[in-house]
DNA sequence: CGCTATGTTGAATAAGATCAAAGGCGGTGG
DNA sequence: CCACCGCCTTTGATCTTATTCAACATAGCG
């Protein structure tokens, strides 16, 4: 539904003619820039639904720029309890967990078929080193991460359930819309268990209040496939100016 | 208390004898290099205890390291609920979330009075593309900020609240212990309140909890002073191995 | 075409929040 | 130096929300 159409014309990677190059790594750099990480980023790598592109414990080699597909990152604590940390798409780099240890701390899988561009670290350095665009944008989408996940962390820690999904809605709509796609009409590409792992709820929870809004006009809901159609509604929810007591 | 003897014999700034460099920004740098990193650092700054190092909204232009003292950062959402986004001592680096937008998202505010080395943002990029441990050093610190915000969401998304208490505390531990200091006994410088609003409960739950494990002979509590008596004993809560309906 | 995954919904339960009251500590000013 | 005030903390009673357990529905896949 959602997917881009799908045609490579040339298999030599080429972030210059990439569509994604106004989110990805490229961003602001000069065509001669450009040139230069193009001669880094030199291979593509396809991972299958349900394969992981990384492990925990993995030996951390590359980065990842999304070009086509969707995956979600999960942590792991020592008794088994697992932990969404993050649902990925086209133009996103992943990876970055894996700098500070030079072993990877997080799995990420990918939820469809998807295709990434392998960015091998120490030659980014050095590519980095030289290119201060470059470098100033690397850092940029480090503390970019940094500052998601302070949004993540107000979420669960002081949203209540509504809110929490009313987010998530939003959230999704606004990065389906910054790649093209409608911001009304979308399929979840996760589980609701995915869900409620990256939002700290049950996947009971999630379907339930889904339904809720469903029934509140908010939205259409039919399995993976989900329509905005009150994004205002939706908004004030977040906003918790519409709690569950007043409606 | 735990605080150090303080005695900062000379004004100039000089990380080669600061006794943090083991912790911040000088890790593993050859003797040449912490001078190019000392010239950068030229100036240090207080922060009185309830002051704000820096605001939601203010220009980025530094980052910073403390020095000595301890701060919190919190994220405020639109409609004024805050969380508390992290707890910072000495040897941390803060300010990373200002170099996405070159706008700092949170609020930084020592909780007891502080002192931090500035280090001009613009002037650590041309540093760091010169001196490549330097830059590599601190590509890892951001990555251990995104790894650290990791174990967070874990902690918020999927533990209890005796589980999020004692996994707090062990860090807490955990981190005074790498400064030299006791890890069994110390001084929370937040207040419940506080506590609570990083781990997602309210104060009253932090209250309850302490108290349950002061009972359970886990800990010692006395307002702001904390004794671990049984580290073993958080760890089993930590990993789940000792729900609450089985003591 | 049947099977397994995933999703929905209901009822009972439990965890943490909320409301309320009282005690203690530290800082300030008389 | 002491008394007072405000903030922080503790604890109890009650309530709400989300979880748990369970049954059933649906869909996509082999």
């Amino acid at each position: 539904m959602n997917a881009p159409s799908f045609s490579i014309s040339h298999l030599k990677v080429a972030c210059s003619n990439c569509n994604l190059r106004e989110l990805c790594l490229p961003v602001g750099l000069s065509l001669a820039d450009i040139e230069k990480l193009e001669e880094l980023v030199a291979t593509r790598k396809r991972v299958k639904r349900g394969e992981s592109l990384f492990r925990a414990g993995d030996r951390f080699e590359s980065l990842y720029a999304v070009r086509l597909g969707f995956l979600k990152s999960t942590v792991m604590s020592s008794d088994g309890r697992e932990q969404v940390t993050g649902f990925h798409m086209a133009g996103e780099l992943v990876g970055l967990d894996g700098i500070s240890s030079e072993t990877h701390s997080c799995d990420t899988v990918a939820l469809e078929d998807t295709e990434v561009c392998v960015i091998p670290y120490e030659r980014l350095e050095e590519v980095a080193a030289a290119v201060p665009m470059l470098r100033n944008h690397f850092h940029k989408v480090m503390s970019r991460e940094i500052v998601r996940e302070h949004g993540v962390m107000l979420l669960l820690g002081s949203m209540h359930a509504e809110e929490r999904l009313a987010a998530f809605l939003l959230n999704l709509s606004q990065r389906f819309e910054a790649r093209g796609y409608s911001r009304t009409e979308f399929v979840l590409r996760m589980t609701r268990a995915e869900i409620g792992s990256f939002l700290g709820l049950k996947l009971e929870t999630v379907s339930r209040v889904l339904s809720r809004f469903a029934q509140d006009g908010l939205i259409e809901v039919n399995q993976k496939h989900v329509r905005i159609v009150n994004p205002d509604g939706l908004r004030a929810i977040v906003s918790g100016q519409a709690p569950a007591c007043e409606r």
